[in-house]
DNA sequence: CTCTGTGAACTGCTTCACAGCG
DNA sequence: CGCTGTGAAGCAGTTCACAGAG
């Protein structure tokens, strides 16, 4: 969900969310060593029209080939050259959690346009210890480091409790947006951009679906 | 992304997705013991008009009252019970890994309709030592849990590597729905439902309205 | 004949406009 | 009046239909 108050909506969102799938299914690809790619094949994947495909592959700006369909190698490097023009942006994760160190571990979150550059977390204990490639940093470090690498996102990977006060920290220090992962709703300016992730809205769905595929079995 | 193959669409889906968030604002107004809460409030989490939030709430069948607006507890609970008839299934999870750990742990996962009965694990090593309130199960115990707790759903979250594997063996096994975190795209069968989460691409839609609000402030 | 590319038609989600109730 | 409830209108995203390239 966004607060981003709708300034920015000339790219449509599902084709955003579409894009790092693309870019996912293209690396598998090339590690097969295949060459082409079919709109059809790609449509497999979703529950859209091979058209949408080619719709949104002409919008990044790449041509397919008639009879062939879209070279592999090229299109992933037109996605990658798109993303990394569009989407590039320094983070930095405050919450060195079990949730916090499988997103700093977690592979290919720099190919969709996500440096994390430093992590934090409140407890003493934790300070100066190591995770992934990280030593974990005090909070007095935040204003020093955000300026520094002109950091724009904070990834919140912290407990609900302390979610809000982090929130406040952060946006005060000039952090223009928020990736929180809390289960709450964090109140912010109106120039902050915020996306919460809800892992249970995942869950949610997904119950949704099967229940009905149940319901579908049993009656007419 | 979807791969249920459209059979079930008589749920608009974007609903679907904003309920868990209807639920969570709700249990935050609820500790803070307010009475009543208006579409327009609730509108506020969200890029949709107030209209937007009326139809979501009609749809659980859920009524307000005109003037005063709608019951926090009564809506909670409506939605509550409205998950819990519609969207709850059992589910294994596979991979104690810190993604899977997280998970676990995550709060209010089973709120949403799922439910972890147990966790599984191919590391010898982690077998037998525990995790949240469970103990790691060798996975030559999943056909018995299957059966014996008729569980619906597969969470997976092992490495890139071992997640097709994986999935073949409980698919095998009767499986019917995977929640899939490994970034790869898992083939299944037509009848199984298939829901990645990729956490890159909740990255590179936040990378995108970043990059463009920078543009907007030096544009005309 | 196959697969891309794209304007036109369509579908479904969102907003508008307004009736109804406290 | 304030806020819900809902049919009608509007719009974004998807699919259809077909031209074009190899």
């Amino acid at each position: 969900m966004y607060a981003e108050n709708k300034l920015f909506k000339n790219l449509p969102e599902q084709y955003l969310k579409r894009i790092p799938f693309y870019h996912q299914i293209l690396s598998e690809l090339a590690l097969k060593n295949e060459a082409y790619v079919s709109s059809r094949y790609l449509a497999g994947f979703f529950n859209v029209d091979e058209t949408q495909i080619r719709k949104d592959i002409s919008l990044t700006g790449y041509k397919g080939k008639p009879k062939y369909g879209y070279s592999v190698q090229g299109l992933k490097e037109a996605i990658e050259a798109y993303l990394g023009i569009n989407y590039h942006n320094t983070a930095v994760l405050f919450g060195a959690g079990k949730l916090g160190t499988a997103l700093i571990e977690y592979e290919g979150l720099a190919d969709y346009g996500l440096e994390i550059i430093a992590v934090f977390d409140n407890n003493p204990v934790k300070i100066g210890s190591p995770v992934g490639h990280f030593n974990i940093l005090s909070p007095s470090a935040l204003p020093r480091v955000i300026r520094s690498f002109d950091i724009g996102i904070a990834i919140l990977t912290v407990p609900k409790t302390a979610a809000q006060e982090v929130c406040d920290q952060v946006t005060a220090m000039g952090i223009k947006a928020i990736w929180n992962f809390a289960p709450l709703q964090l109140s912010v300016g109106m120039d902050v951009i915020l996306r919460n992730e809800n892992l249970a809205a995942g869950a949610a769905l997904l119950s949704y679906y099967l229940k009905k595929s149940n319901h579908r079995q049993e009656g007419p």
